[in-house]
Parts: C-alpha cells; sequence; structure tokens
RNA sequence: GGGGCGGUAGCUCAAUUGGUUAGAGUACCGGCCUGUCGAGCCGGUGGUUGCGGGUUCGAGUCCCGUCCGCCUCGCCA
C-alpha cells in the first residue's frame, strides 16, 4: 500500500517513486491549478505538491477537497523542493510531487487538531474524549515509542539475566492492609468476590517457592484510591523476585538496570547510585525520596536553640523525640517577601508542622521573625549555621519526623520558587533501612511501612514483638530525582517470622488462616530466601520524556473521578446482569 | 470526604456596576490566488453561556443546589 513512511524521504531519493499513506496534517491551496498537502503519519510529515500540470484533473480536483485529518494515499515521484527547503522537517530537502491520490476516508470537522503547539492550550478532558486524534500528536507518539522501548529493553535486560517472564492472574483473593481493592462479584458464588490485584506480590513470591528462581512481568496494578496528578488507580509495574539474594546483591542488579535505561533511552550516565539510610535522609533532606539535585541540607540546631526560653522551641524539645532543625537559604532574604514566607508557613502546616520559624541574617545579626527569641545564641547559631549577610533561616520544631517532613517540605516549595533546583541534574539513590512499621495513631496499631512480606534486617528479628518501632526492615526504594520510582525488599521465607508480622499487625490467628492461609502452607513447603523490587514504569516514562502529567504517558488515562471520557467508563451495566450476580444497589444510578 | 481553581461557538478566549441582537481569533463552508510550508485575501455558517432552581422589569454576570475537569489534603502496605 505504501513505499515509504512519511518521515524517511531525503534527498537521496530524489528521482524515485514514492507512495505514502497517511493524515492529512495541512492543505495549501494555491488556486486552481496548485495545492500543497502535509501529509503525516507516526514517523513524521511530508509535503506533496498537486500541480496541474503534472497529474489529471480529477486528481487536482480530489486533492484540492482534501481537508485537516482526511486519510490518504499519495504516489508521485520525490522531487527536489522548488519553493526552497524547509529547515523546521527532517523530510524539508524534497516534495513528492502528487499524481496519484486515493482517499480512504473523511475527517469530520476535527474537535482539536493533533498539533504539539497547540496541545498545551486545549483543556485536557477534550484532549482524553477524543483520545484518538491526541494520540495522533508527534509527542504523543515519541512517548509510545518510550514506554515501547522501556518495555524492550526491560525484558531483553531481564531475560538475559534468566528471569522467567510469568503472567500472574488479575481475578485474585482481596487481601487486608494496603491500599482499597477493587472487586468483582462471583457469579457462581453468590456473595463472594474476587479483588484485582494491587500488585502480583504474592504470587511472585510464591514462584520463588515453585523454584522459578528469577521472575519479571511488566503488570497492571490497580488501587481503589484517588488519583493525582503522577498517580493513576491502574497503573504499570515493571515487577521482579529472585531467589537466593541478598539485598545488595538485589540492588547491584536493579542499579545495572536503570543506568542501562537511562544510557540507552536518554544517553545519560547516571553514575554509582549511592545508598542512603532513611534515617539520614529524612535528618539532612527531610523526605524518605530526598531531591538531591539542589542543597539546603536540613540541619539539627535543638542543642542551641535549647538554651534560649523561646517557648515554641521549649514545647517542641519537650516532646518525645522533639527536636528543632533549620535550613539555611543562602542570599535569599531579599527574594523571600513576607508573603512568600507566609505561604512556605502553610505548606509547614499543611504537612503537620505548627508553624515555621524564621529569620533572616543581616551585617547586625538576626532580624525579622523570631530573632529576638534567639538573641542570646546568636553567635553560636550563626557558626553552627554558617550564617552570611542576605541568608534566610526556616525552623521546624516537633518530634523528630514531622518536624523533618514538613521542613523537608518546605524545602522543596522554596527551591522550586528560588529556582534552586538543577533541572538539567539527574541524581539517583537507593534509600535503606527503613523502619519495619509505623504507629498509626488514627488506627492504634502498626502498620507496614512497607508490606507485610518484608523481612527485618536479621539482627532485628528478636525485636518484632518487643519493640516493633526499632525493627528496621530489609526494604530498599531507588529515588530520582525526588521521584520514587521503584521500591522492594528480601521477604519473609520463615512462616514463624511471617506469623509473628502479622500479629505484630493486629491479625488474630483465625485471620491469619482466613486471609494468608495459602501463602503460610507456601512458606512451610521449603521456601527459599528470596526479594525483589517493583519500578513503576509510568514513572520512568515520565521522567524519560520530562513531563509531570501521569496521564500524558498512559494511552487511555482516567480522570480524578476514575472516569475514561472516551468510553465513558464506568457506565450501568442491565439489571438481568446484576441479576445473575445477585448484586444489588443500595442507591439509584446517578442521572445528570 | 475536605480545600482551591475552572466550565461562554468544534477549539482558545472576550463580554464595564446586572442592561440593546453574547463578540474575536481559529477550525469549518463558499469564492479568489501557481511555490506555499503557522500560507494569504474576501464572504458565510456556527451559542440551551455545564445542568436545575431562585432573586430581578431584566442574569453569562448575583444567590442556592448539582454535575464535570484540573491541583491538593486525607488516602495511596
Amino acid at each position: 500500500m505504501r513505499t515509504h513512511t512519511c518521515g524517511e524521504l531525503r534527498s537521496s531519493d530524489v528521482n524515485s517513486d514514492a507512495t505514502v499513506c497517511g493524515w492529512v496534517n495541512t492543505f495549501r491551496d494555491q488556486g486552481k491549478g496548485l495545492v500543497f498537502i502535509d501529509i503525516r503519519d507516526r514517523t513524521g510529515l511530508t509535503q506533496a505538491v498537486f500541480d496541474q500540470e503534472d497529474c489529471e484533473a480529477e486528481v487536482m480536483e480530489l486533492a484540492r477537497s482534501l481537508r485537516r485529518e482526511d486519510v490518504v494515499q499519495i504516489g508521485g515521484r520525490v522531487d527536489p523542493r522548488e519553493g526552497g527547503k524547509n529547515p523546521k522537517l527532517d523530510t524539508g530537502e524534497i516534495e513528492i510531487r502528487g499524481t496519484a491520490l486515493k482517499v480512504f476516508s473523511r475527517s469530520n470537522n476535527p474537535p482539536i487538531l493533533p498539533d504539539d503547539h497547540e496541545a498545551s492550550k486545549i483543556a485536557e478532558d477534550v484532549r482524553l474524549r477524543h483520545r484518538y486524534i491526541d494520540l495522533r500528536r508527534p509527542t504523543m507518539q515519541r512517548t509510545l515509542q518510550m514506554r515501547h522501548d522501556l518495555s524492550t529493553l526491560t525484558r531483553e535486560y531481564f531475560h538475559n539475566l534468566g528471569f522467567l517472564e510469568v503472567e500472574t492472574p488479575l481475578l485474585i483473593k482481596s487481601t487486608p492492609e494496603g491500599a482499597r481493592d477493587f472487586i468483582v462479584p462471583s457469579r457462581v458464588y453468590p456473595g463472594k468476590w474476587y479483588a484485582l490485584p494491587q500488585s502480583p506480590q504474592i504470587f511472585k513470591q510464591i514462584l520463588m517457592i515453585a523454584g522459578c528462581d528469577r521472575y519479571m512481568q511488566i503488570c497492571k496494578c490497580l488501587r481503589d484510591e484517588d488519583p493525582r496528578a503522577d498517580r493513576q488507580a491502574e497503573f504499570t509495574q515493571i515487577d521482579l523476585e529472585m531467589s537466593f539474594v541478598d539485598r545488595d546483591e538485589i540492588i547491584k542488579i536493579m542499579t545495572g538496570f536503570v543506568r542501562r535505561v537511562f544510557k540507552q533511552l536518554l544517553g545519560l550516565d547516571l553514575g554509582q547510585i549511592p545508598k542512603i539510610p532513611w534515617q539520614l535522609a529524612l535528618d539532612k533532606w527531610g523526605a524518605d525520596r530526598p531531591d538531591m539535585r539542589f542543597e539546603l541540607h536540613l540541619q539539627d540546631i535543638s542543642e542551641i536553640v535549647a538554651k534560649t526560653d523561646f517557648k515554641v522551641f521549649q514545647s517542641a524539645l519537650a516532646k518525645d523525640r522533639g527536636v528543632v532543625k533549620a535550613i539555611r537559604i543562602p542570599q535569599s532574604a531579599d527574594k523571600l517577601s513576607r508573603k512568600i514566607i507566609d505561604q512556605l508557613q502553610e505548606t509547614a502546616k499543611l504537612h503537620g508542622a505548627g508553624g515555621l520559624p524564621w529569620t533572616k541574617v543581616t551585617e547586625n545579626g538576626f532580624e525579622g521573625g523570631i530573632a529576638k527569641f534567639i538573641e542570646g545564641v546568636t553567635d553560636e547559631l550563626s557558626a553552627a549555621l554558617e550564617v552570611e549577610p542576605g541568608d534566610t533561616i526556616l525552623m521546624g520544631c516537633d518530634e523528630w519526623l514531622k518536624a523533618c517532613e514538613s521542613l523537608g517540605q518546605v524545602r522543596l516549595h522554596a527551591a522550586r520558587h528560588l529556582e534552586l533546583i538543577d533541572t538539567t541534574a539527574w541524581k539517583a539513590l537507593w534509600v535503606v533501612d527503613f523502619p519495619m512499621f509505623r504507629w498509626s495513631e488514627d488506627k492504634q496499631r502498626w502498620l507496614s511501612e512497607h508490606h507485610p512480606f518484608t523481612a527485618p534486617i536479621p539482627e532485628d528479628i528478636h525485636k518484632l514483638e518487643s519493640d516493633p518501632g526499632a525493627v528496621v526492615s530489609a526494604g530498599y526504594d531507588i529515588i530520582l530525582n525526588g521521584s520514587e520510582i521503584g521500591g522492594g525488599s528480601i521477604r519473609i521465607h520463615d512462616t514463624e517470622v511471617q506469623n509473628t508480622v502479622f500479629r505484630v499487625l493486629g491479625l488474630e490467628e483465625e485471620d491469619m488462616r482466613e486471609k494468608f492461609g495459602f501463602l503460610l502452607d507456601a512458606l512451610s513447603q521449603g521456601a527459599p530466601p528470596h526479594g525483589g523490587v517493583a519500578f513503576g514504569l509510568d514513572r520512568l516514562v515520565m521522567l524519560l520524556m520530562s513531563t509531570d502529567n501521569i496521564r500524558d504517558v498512559i494511552a487511555f488515562p482516567k480522570t480524578q473521578n476514575g472516569a475514561d471520557l472516551m468510553t465513558e467508563a464506568p457506565g450501568p451495566v442491565d439489571d438481568e446482569q446484576l441479576d445473575e450476580l445477585k448484586v444489588q444497589c443500595t442507591e439509584p444510578v446517578a442521572t445528570e
């Protein structure tokens, strides 16, 4: 049907005959006898020209009738461009002198045009509603290509290392812990339900117990939680698991993978990827996924300000693990207006802090904000923070974790405002030594920091029940530019340890059997030491394509209400379908 | 579930204090034009101002409710 794609003709093809197929990108009708058609496919754009000197009258007439997004086949001789080259196009040195034209189909007046320049202006819901046009845009095509390249590279990389690709089921059993499940009613067992997998976690562990040794899968995961700019309810993971490995062996292989991805797809060398303990990440950057593209480290000033009688500091320090932390923002006093500081204060409060004590450094010491409360320790504080006139000092004081996290958020927002983030930099790291559990005030029980199958480090196993909060897990996350792109852990391969963890999480013996009996059975039938990782494929593509919108890297994404605007899912079903499933609605279906 | 922003022609936007027939660009339709490439020039079609109430002599504009989209908190082991 075609001899060439729309992106490949060059001056070396001049004088040969070519036939291309694609969409009419634009038309420029110069009058009865001359019309230019830019024809587009996935690979690019080629100009065709129909001149009445060359072609028959019917062809000429048909060419003049072409409109944007009509689908056509154009045949003719490849010529150097008569009217001058177009340096903006890869095919800009040539044109096809059209002599044959076939219209495959006509397009109604397109609601949007597949034009990258226009796309940023068009409301996203319109793009989603007409996704088949939006996806025609060069950027979207490049994104689909990038996603494909990443998947291909992933399979190749891991298959070469002996990983076996195994599919795991989509209709599975609902398990407690973690996100809300999407559930599917069973027709055969009325009143019983399948869940869609939040991840293949348990299956990949069972594959290890089954002797699979190394498993990989690019799989869909589903979590019925509200989406965000970088999060969809339905997303894709690169899922991996290995037997007979320790943490550092896994990290080594995965580091190789990530470096290969960025080397091969962007030509970037991420270099060595350091391992940072969780506690240090929070202490220094105020986040468990630190963005290390800029400095602004958090510093502990508890000991110094303890000497003041500032009530705010004193009451924070009186708390269990209470601290006062500070960040020094060099030469920012004139850029951080009162209004901006107020905004940063809101950020701090939003993330749990009571406020954001601040002061500025002048030739005369600290001025503004809480300056008068720290007069007594001016010299000591100045020396510790190595301040210079023009600096701004922002502080956080609370229980350690809250103080670090809220000030960490302030750090990010301040850096964005002051444009301190080197957007050309690529900073990756592994965060390791997470705590095993996190106390939930809400639920009044321990929650898994990672998931309930994560192993504690061996030397902490004895503390599981006596001091859960102090147990360090064998988990690890990989962070790139402040974004979590993957994470995993060494898993528990011992039934007793797994039982103990379930107990700490507040699962009753009976519950355990009911919910996880099959896993406990499997663990008791010879389980190898094993561990693995899951990478967020969507987030990797976001980084590779430099977008902060996850919907831009998914062909058919959903909105914040979980709707697909193109197909209008979710939709109603027939009463017969519900009857068959023995399912009833307690609320009438909302109408518009 | 909470907070913020938004919804006017197919698309992007405008419309004074509540006041005449809701405008412009673009797309689309028609005409002109033989070297354009974000083509150009002339003319034209196109509107339930998201939806439903209310206030008013009069509502795109004010009030109430509701739906939808985006950002965000909660949530996301």
